[in-house]
DNA sequence: TAATTTTTTGCGAATTTCGAAAGCGCAATT
DNA sequence: AATTGCGCTTTCGAAATTCGCAAAAAATTA
């Protein structure tokens, strides 16, 4: 596992700002090398530590329907569950959670026509779904992926 | 509202696979000019549809504990609450729905004492929150920002 | 049809990226 | 104390990319 020191933080920092700020220009902020920003940026890729990414707005690119959907499985399906759900392009994020649900994805559709026709004739159908429940977002406060205080004292 | 052509969306393709693609390479992909590629890049991000980011894995920078957060809110409270939260850094996504809960926000921590401090400490304190729902995630199975499938009918 | 606006093309100039060699710091070894 | 090895940094020219801009082409409007 890397250990990421303040050069690091700084970096990714100014790449939250914008994904695509030149090695040069990073450097030039934090006065240190064009080379040593690469090798930094380089390691951290490969560590997986963080890629270079665009975030689409979904009702932008007519993605209007937005939702999180909490999903009770049988005993021992819950793996092969997620992993299916994970295959569809719509949804965004799947994840195994404690609690009521042992699953929740996040996910997007163009009409609440393409929604109802997911929970109604997919997610019904898969097995090892017990039960669904579908909360239907009505508006986005924030959806960031620069959500990250480097100044902070944790890091 | 901008309307994307088949040039737009096949620029997002190629974009969501690698956010730092060069313009010149895309136009090769394509066939089409590096200043087309330009043109329509500006004109997408001047018109919100997407920004260059970083995508950060939570765990590789110490961010171990993820959940989402279910809130209940007084009537006539929802967009202060919804707001106030947006601010939080640790929070990462705010949204209002329909149903049980009138807010969910997704949020990351260090640790499951800051997932305590948070919505013991803080959450618990905020006017107009009348009760939470904490789902502690236990694995990530999806979280991209690539999900959509540019080639579907739909777009 | 003409006028106007929007989009595309094509370039050279400026900037950025890239590869690779050399240098440096530091801890472990002799 | 000198040596070795390793990881990180610096440096620098070549190659590639981005950028600005003017002209051409296409689409839209009057």
């Amino acid at each position: 596992m890397l250990k990421l020191d303040q050069t690091d933080l700084r970096i990714l920092q100014s790449l939250q700002a914008d994904g695509r700020r030149p090695y040069t220009e990073i450097a030039k902020q934090y006065g240190i090398s064009e080379g040593k920003v690469r090798f930094r940026i380089n390691r951290m890729m490969e560590s997986g530590v963080f890629e270079f990414v665009i975030h689409t707005n979904p009702s932008k690119i007519g993605l209007h329907v937005q939702a999180i959907i909490g999903i009770v499985t049988k005993v021992g399906y819950r793996d092969k569950v997620a992993m299916e759900l994970a295959d569809c392009k719509e949804v965004r994020f799947v994840g195994a959670f404690a609690g009521k649900y042992e699953i929740m994805i996040q996910a997007y559709f163009p009409s609440n026509e393409r929604l109802i026709e997911f929970t109604d004739l997919y997610l019904s159908k898969v097995d090892g779904i017990e039960a669904t429940d579908v909360f239907l977002e009505l508006k986005d406060y924030k959806d960031s992926f620069s959500y990250i205080d480097l100044a902070d004292e944790h890091f």
